[in-house]
DNA sequence: AAGTCGGGGAT
DNA sequence: ATCCCAGACTT
């Protein structure tokens, strides 16, 4: 793994030896949910204009909201700045070490305090994200698709197979995750191209039996609060602030829900009233 | 354990 | 149209 690792991973900034743990924390909260081509122009222009966690910490808001762009769920860039305000109050500017530390800053889950202390501090964490869940589900456990929530197993499988001596266990968190996002593929998996196609593969040795029928049931996206929050926001990025009557027009035929996601959105600090209108906080 | 929260490219 | 993407947080 290590070794396909070195001949096919992709060179990403955030992998350089010179990227900065901060810069690397960044990257990590940009990708939660975001493919990485999407990240990256988002990245390299937010890394050239804050370098460091305080830079962010006292940017103006409505500026890192712009910043943040496309790349979706903007209560993300909220968290980050929150989270380069706690690294400057509590941590003396530098990215604190230690998994429990990184969880309590805002936006740091268990992925990203795992990610963080394996990426950039280069200790010995147990990497979980979606890419290394469906690698592990299929040649460890013959699997498709990992269940639709992290479970113990999965933790104990994970823990189990990950290297004991840290630096190769960067080396194997960095390659499984990256083999789940080039090979290993939720749609049509390139087992061709796969260092454990055979009998280190559970799935493979087993005919890749497809997955369960069970209905993953997402949530709808057309017409929901998600879309029409999102398209506010998008207002509020390009012009300086949204009349209600600019609002109004996103959906003519429902008020109320115009109404309720312009709430939901200043509840949620994304953006502040202005008249009967909004703006950027 | 289930819902909510963006957005775009691939299928 | 549906799926999927380096998840976090609330209920």
């Amino acid at each position: 793994m290590i070794a396909w690792f070195a001949d096919a991973g992709r060179d990403l900034p955030w992998r350089s030896p010179g990227a900065s743990a901060w810069s690397i924390l960044v990257s990590e909260v940009m990708l939660q949910q975001t493919p990485v081509v999407r990240v990256l122009p988002r990245w390299l222009d937010w890394m050239d204009r804050w370098p460091a966690p305080a830079d962010l910490a006292s940017a103006p808001t409505a500026e890192v909201l712009r910043a943040w762009d496309r790349l979706g769920y903007p209560r993300r860039a909220l968290r980050l700045q929150q989270c380069a305000r706690a690294i400057v109050d509590e941590h003396d500017g530098e990215v604190p070490r230690g998994e429990e530390a990184l969880r309590a800053l805002p936006g740091i889950g268990e992925y990203t305090a795992a990610a963080v202390t394996a990426f950039a501090h280069h200790d010995r964490a147990v990497v979980l994200d979606t890419n290394v869940r469906r690698v592990l589900a299929r040649t460890m456990a013959g699997a498709a698709l990992p269940p639709r929530s992290l479970t113990v197993a999965e933790r104990r499988t994970a823990t189990q197979v990950l290297p004991e001596e840290p630096e190769r266990s960067v080396a194997w968190n960095q390659a499984v995750m990256e083999l789940g996002a080039l090979v290993c593929t939720a749609g049509a998996p390139r087992c061709e191209q796969c260092p454990l196609a055979g009998p280190a593969c559970a799935w493979y040795s087993a005919g890749r039996p497809p997955a369960a029928e069970g209905s993953r049931r997402v949530q709808a996206f057309a017409g929901t609060d998600r879309q029409l929050r999102g398209q506010i926001m998008a207002l509020l990025r390009t012009q300086d602030r949204a009349t209600e009557q600019a609002l109004l027009e996103l959906d003519p035929g429902d008020e109320q829900r115009v109404q309720r996601c312009r709430a939901s959105l200043v509840a949620d600090g994304l953006a502040v009233p202005d008249g009967a209108g909004l703006r950027l906080p």
